[in-house]
DNA sequence: CGGGAATCTGTTCATTTGAACTTGCATGCA
DNA sequence: TGCATGCAAGTTCAAATGAACAGATTCCCG
């Protein structure tokens, strides 16, 4: 697809933006290749624009967009904990941030995710493990069955949203565990989408 | 730490890096703003490089870099299926890419880090699915209990590494599949050291 | 052989863009 | 009251940068 050179010159454009956090211009692109003419770079550039590889915003200065750039990377808060409601997910209580590309982590939209640390195994039998940090998304569309952070009777938790018999009711994926009971309000946070763990290693 | 108006300035600037993928000129950033005058932009900028909020190239076009390109993305390489070692992961064999933020991947390597998507529940007990996605680096130091991608008999599968006795072998986390104890070599191609998980919905 | 694509040179131009300097106003603080 | 800081206007300059045009070379392919 590419020829060797053109590919060069492509690796240098995306190992730039990598290392420095900026674009080359044609200028450094030119000098990086000892060219002797801008043209070159401008040949290059107009090639690997017509075979796909590169997207332009013509006229502008250092506006060249590579393929890495196009995934599109979610930067998910991480809210340790959680002691009431939707509305009281503020900046002050962010643990973190998570950031992976929306395609591997199920995000649909662009607003309104957002991560739990997950503390206790309540939900090992859904292979979620204690320290593992959930992703969820503010939905509107609840499904029988579908794992949801939610706020009952002033706490948040990680819980399995199930249906009975008209009813819904938070489950637990642990026998150790009650089913709990809506007193009078349920109110769903978040559905679950995703899953990061980080493999704990024994230190030596 | 910021005045609301800086950080109204610094989310403009990260908006646009993610929306459009380059950073916008001073100019771009005054007509949003409606300022009569670059100054104010440059005062602005200023400010939030002071306070710690920006880095730049000085000098440059479009060289503002925010703390939102400062998390180190890694670009991990996914394999679907690996016939033969650890030489043979080879470009063909690729079958995605995950992005995620190195300090939440647990990666620590800058190379040698690659992914494998799951097949079957033979790691079921250390609540590994099928489906899942596990992220591995290339490491020398192997330590007993880690898990492992390994290349046993010309197949790699993924298994818990035990050392007993002196002797290595790998254990899956599962009682219905055997324990393989390697008839000549033992090859480690990586080891675990996060996890990424999409969660199944229900469709309705 | 002829033609086209990829590669590169040399030069010039116009625009984009960051930067500097001066001035003014409002607010909070000692 | 005086001083520092944040915010903004108005103007000018120089550097950075993309773009265009004409021409040359090499190599592959039919």
């Amino acid at each position: 697809m590419l020829t060797e050179r053109q590919k060069r010159v492509l690796d240098f454009i995306q190992r730039e933006q990598r290392e420095k956090g900026i674009t080359p211009s044609t200028r450094e692109i030119q000098s990086h290749f000892r060219f002797a003419s801008q043209t070159s770079v401008m040949q290059y550039i107009a090639a690997l624009e017509r075979k796909g590889f590169l997207d332009r915003h013509p006229h502008k200065a250092r506006a060249l967009i590579t393929p890495a750039q196009r995934v599109r990377i979610a930067d998910v808060p991480i809210y340790g904990q959680i002691p009431a409601g939707m509305s009281a997910l503020t900046e002050e209580m962010i643990d973190g941030h998570v950031s992976l590309d929306a395609r591997s982590a199920n995000i649909t939209k662009s607003r309104g995710t957002f991560a739990l640390r997950v503390r206790g195994d309540s939900m090992i039998g859904a292979h979620i493990l204690d320290g593992d940090i959930v992703i969820l998304e503010d939905s509107k569309d609840v499904q029988n069955g579908d794992i949801v952070a939610a706020l009952i009777d002033g706490e948040t938790t990680l819980k399995r949203y199930v249906v009975e018999r008209g009813r819904p009711y938070l489950k637990a994926a642990n026998p150790r565990y009650p089913n709990l009971i809506p007193a009078r309000e349920l109110k769903i946070q978040g559905v679950m989408v995703s899953l990061v763990r980080k493999q704990e290693r024994r230190k030596r």
